[in-house]
DNA sequence: ATCTCCATATTGACACTGTCAATTTGATCT
DNA sequence: AGATCAAATTGACAGTGTCAATATGGAGAT
């Protein structure tokens, strides 16, 4: 039996499918022949819509991207007052959507399942990470020693490194010791104290 | 043809096979049968040193901390001045580390891979993370506004972060543009200091 | 209304993979 | 020498990605 969709249709109900299964089960648990049996379709059909399964994982990871990014949008970031508050937002989306959506947040590093070439893709992390904290981050002017540069690659690696550690179970506990703030907001003060 | 080894020979051999894999071809490279095919055995062979590929990557993960923790001793660690040189050569070593095995670093990692119940890997990422940079922080005493333990988590974070960032490529060059000193000790530096 | 076209789905096949069960092997100990 | 038994081999099964060949059915043309 075969069901004529409109166009794209078939594509939207893949991508959502992969969600699922990648939820549930890790990157491990999304191949293209179990995405097409919860679709409902042949275990070939996908290859009409994604050449093979990098494609389709890297149109899961641009979805999560896009997540994030309206999560980050959803803090009416543009308008917060200054750049401390503008980290601290940035900060808490990236270990909210991590921690609530640990398989998604994985998968959307794993550049040796993505497709690295793909310029949809590479610009959502480079508007995620570069342009947007070095924005932030070079308002707080230079007063450390160190380059804006650098401080920027901190924010980025420490936000980035904590949630992964946090996601894999790596540090227990979410409240600094002294302050009682979120560990995740802390860690980000020390950085720009 | 059947070869009568010494006890755990094979299994040495098995280690080094997936290693040779894992370098030329990241994770997705070690199978079980490749590692039997390099090592000169049967495909099923391996199964009476590792249950399952998952011990096989485990047994790698831990001969590749071992070989970190190595650097980080080679570099006389416990006798250096103070708390910052500490801080600094540990972070040193885990960027060269990374960089140079760039797959085995990542593999040290991803936990969805090893065996998490493995109590030996688990000593090795308790007493590099763990032990180890709380003991060298605390020297620190508590200058910032937050606790000591977030600041464990923030250079741990930070060095994990960075690597892993820099590995994907994320990251060119590594020259701190005001200081000249290279990105990974700027950015604890910016967090030390 | 019928025909033709062609993008899209299906089917079938191939070489891989991990893992298990049954079997064979051969070095060591009695 | 003979028995033992850990360790290696062989063979099988279900699952995977990917490709080629085939079938299908809706839209546009006649």
């Amino acid at each position: 039996m075969k069901i004529r969709r409109r166009p794209g249709e078939l594509k939207a109900t893949l991508v959502r499918a992969a969600l699922e299964l990648l939820d549930t089960g890790g990157v491990e648990a999304v191949t293209i022949r179990a995405t097409a049996r919860k679709a409902g379709v042949s275990h070939a059909a996908p290859v009409n819509h994604f050449p093979d399964l990098r494609a389709l994982l890297t149109a899961v990871a641009i979805h999560c991207f896009a997540e994030l990014k309206q999560s980050i949008a959803d803090t009416d970031f543009q308008n917060l007052p200054n750049a401390r508050d503008q980290v601290l937002a940035f900060s808490d989306a990236f270990h909210a959507y991590g921690l609530a959506n640990p398989n998604r947040y994985r998968l959307m590093w794993r550049r040796d399942k993505l497709d690295e070439t793909d310029t949809t893709l590479n610009g959502m992390t480079d508007s995620l990470f570069y342009d947007f904290v070095t924005k932030t981050v070079r308002k707080f002017g230079d007063p450390s020693g160190v380059s804006v540069m650098s401080r920027v690659v901190a924010v980025c690696s420490v936000i980035h490194g904590y949630v992964l550690l946090r996601i894999d179970g790596n540090f227990q506990g979410n409240l600094d010791e002294k302050t009682g703030q979120p560990r995740h907001l802390a860690i980000i003060e020390a950085l720009l104290s």
